[in-house]
DNA sequence: GTGCCAAGAATGGCATACCATTTTGGTCCT
DNA sequence: AGGACCAAAATGGTATGCCATTCTTGGCAC
């Protein structure tokens, strides 16, 4: 069964995985990967054969092989020779350590933002800001965690620094999977509001030092209690 | 001929790129680029095209191009569709981008490293920098670099952070042609070894806070005038 | 019955062939 | 003489084939 034919019997399995229908075939199963690597569809330390894998996306093994390349050096999958690739187990201390340069990353953003964000950026933060204490009330995980990611993702954006940018993005990405179920059964979950609401109240004051200590000291208790249990998924 | 041979005559170009004899063709490619690209042996701008440097390096375009795309995904090289791969440029806003990083992060690594390294890690760095100190006193730029980029290296080491350290090393690769030449020509020698003096206070007094301060305040006045002015190469 | 070994099947690594796109140089028209 | 257009060569993109290594499994010996 080609794994993914959302409907029809014969449909290839990369749909949407197109970027502006003239990228690169690697570009699309690069991203086609990821994306369901990063959601989780694919199980950490599941084999990704190269023969197997290229029918079913209906490519060659070539672009398959480059985009297996691609991943491995942004870390989700990890190739070994002659044995080909698998989906990047992550343990704990991965987790840990990863959550502990993404807070550094977006400590630095915040500082960043509240120096260079225009007064439009930071109310459109406060805006989204508000929607997401609202999702908060309703007690709407879902949305909620949509909001946060794209609070946290719009801070760093905020920044100015492409380099900063694209590193987080990296980074958020590989620790999506594990963000995305520690939302599902955060307890804390009036705690992190609460630190958001700091978080907000230093970006608007435009105090750098302290949006960015709020924001790291936020990331560092979201994370680190998820980081020491050990079963995450 | 078995492209390393390490005697004959016509020696292919790629002999020392060897790490572990019997590691994978790409990766060997890929470091040799690596290193050909740091060390600015290829100019920024220029091609690389695939069937010429194939044959240069006595390999066939498969493995060349894996290894372009693991480059272009650290960035060090862009690729075009259907234009190739050519030597990144690195703008003075990149530089200023990722030294930004690069300055967040070994602040990061300053602060695990007073609180993870042993006591004779630090008297280890410590010997390096007397190392140092006496290469500055005698005017050898050359060692002084290297001896530099080793304690700078080895304080990011100690910090025992993996996604740190690599992630460190990755961006310090982009900048190493800027660091050395910037090395070179910098007038405020005796200001950057005062600095370091300090950070080494602040390690031994085992002060995260400090030793985060200084190195990132470091590596900024190090950094910023040489991004300023355009012409860095 | 269990453990080891060998042969074959599976899989990844590399090379090469073919196709699509882009670049180029030359010619023809204005 | 200059520019536009077309063809041919160059170059990257993709597919496929062959070889080396690794995994699997069936049989044999203990």
């Amino acid at each position: 069964m080609p794994f993914l034919a959302l409907d029809s019997g014969v449909s290839n399995p990369m749909e949407e995985a197109v970027q502006s229908s003239h990228a690169g075939l690697v570009e699309k199963v690069a991203n086609y990967l990821r994306e369901h690597i990063v959601m989780d569809h694919f199980q950490p330390g599941q084999r990704l054969p190269e023969r197997t894998l290229a029918v079913e996306l209906q490519v060659s093994r070539t672009p398959l092989r480059e985009a297996l390349k691609i991943l491995a050096t942004e870390g989700l999958v990890v190739i070994s020779p002659h044995r080909g690739a698998v989906v990047a187990e992550v343990s704990p201390t991965d987790i840990k350590e990863k959550a502990y340069v993404l807070s550094v990353l977006e400590q630095a953003a915040a500082e960043l933002t509240c120096l260079n964000a225009s007064d439009d950026d930071i109310a459109e933060l406060q805006a989204l800001h508000y929607e997401m204490k609202a999702c908060f009330l309703r007690r709407d995980r879902q949305s909620y965690f949509r909001l946060n990611q794209e609070i946290h993702n719009r801070i760093v954006a905020l920044s100015g620094n492409t380099a900063l940018i694209d590193m987080h993005t990296n980074l958020s990405r590989q620790l999506y999977r594990v963000r995305y179920l520690s939302n599902q059964k955060n307890e804390k979950w009036a705690t992190a509001m609460e630190e958001h609401e700091a978080i907000m109240a230093a970006l608007e004051s435009r105090d750098p030092e302290q949006a960015g200590r709020e924001l790291r000291n936020h990331l560092g208790k979201t994370w680190i209690k998820y980081a020491n249990g050990e079963p995450i998924a």
